[in-house]
DNA sequence: TATTGCTATAAACCTAGGTTTATAGTTCAT
DNA sequence: ATGAACTATAAACCTAGGTTTATAGCAATA
């Protein structure tokens, strides 16, 4: 596949697939160049995006994320281990937060919290 | 309490204490000005921006949590409702993408991804 | 009363995550 | 074989969410 394909695909606009190459965020087995230069994508590029999608929207930094996936940056496995658990247990975190926020904002709805009332 | 003891309570730098009401993101009802012009805040503030910070985490723009709670703004109630049952069908879909991402590391973790393998 | 500390504002600066622009080579359809 | 569409890179630009800096007034304590 080339660029616009997998943009078309994923939903991602080619200048965010390049951005993100520059970035290490594409793992070398998902692309390579045909004879013009250009970028030929693997088919299981679509399903590592999406994953990518996921995580960068549940506060993942592009660093992180290219951290886990890149073989070149050669992070240990100890050191990914510790990494991933740390932020599963972010995750966790965050899942309160939200649980938390939709308390919130029901009670904003509700008007069960008064903004207006001078103190 | 003055601006440093409502920073120290909740975490929050003075600085962004500061940029948050620039903008607009503090209900007047939680802070007034004393005779040298200094910030005194209530003390419902903290539990405030609690909620606030739990909002941010979760992907809520300074924009968005102002709008709800900004009375200046004067969203109506229709508006605000329909943007707070917005939001909360968001963070279901949050939710998801966090169970997502949790198998996602776990599958990298476990080596159950490969990103070695050349295509 | 002077030095240290807290407060204020405005404006410049910073970072992450992209997007746009400028320039140039390639390819496909007519 | 030529114009429209697609590809490439580098560099400038943009936005959100802050932080830092410069400058100045007020306060608390030796």
């Amino acid at each position: 596949m080339k660029i616009n394909e997998v943009s078309k695909i994923t939903g991602l606009p080619i200048s965010t697939l390049r951005f993100y190459e520059r970035k290490n965020l594409i793992p070398d087995m998902f692309v390579r160049r045909d004879e013009n230069n250009y970028r030929i994508y693997s088919d299981e590029i679509v399903d590592f995006l999406d994953d990518v999608k996921s995580l960068l929207s549940v506060g993942f930094s592009i660093e992180e994320i290219s951290l886990l996936v890149n073989q070149q940056l050669d992070l240990s496995y100890e050191a990914k281990k510790k990494m991933v658990e740390r932020k599963i247990e972010e995750m966790d975190e965050f899942q309160k937060r939200i649980s938390k926020s939709k308390k919130f904002l029901q009670a904003v709805l509700d008007g069960k919290v008064d903004f207006q009332t001078k103190c």
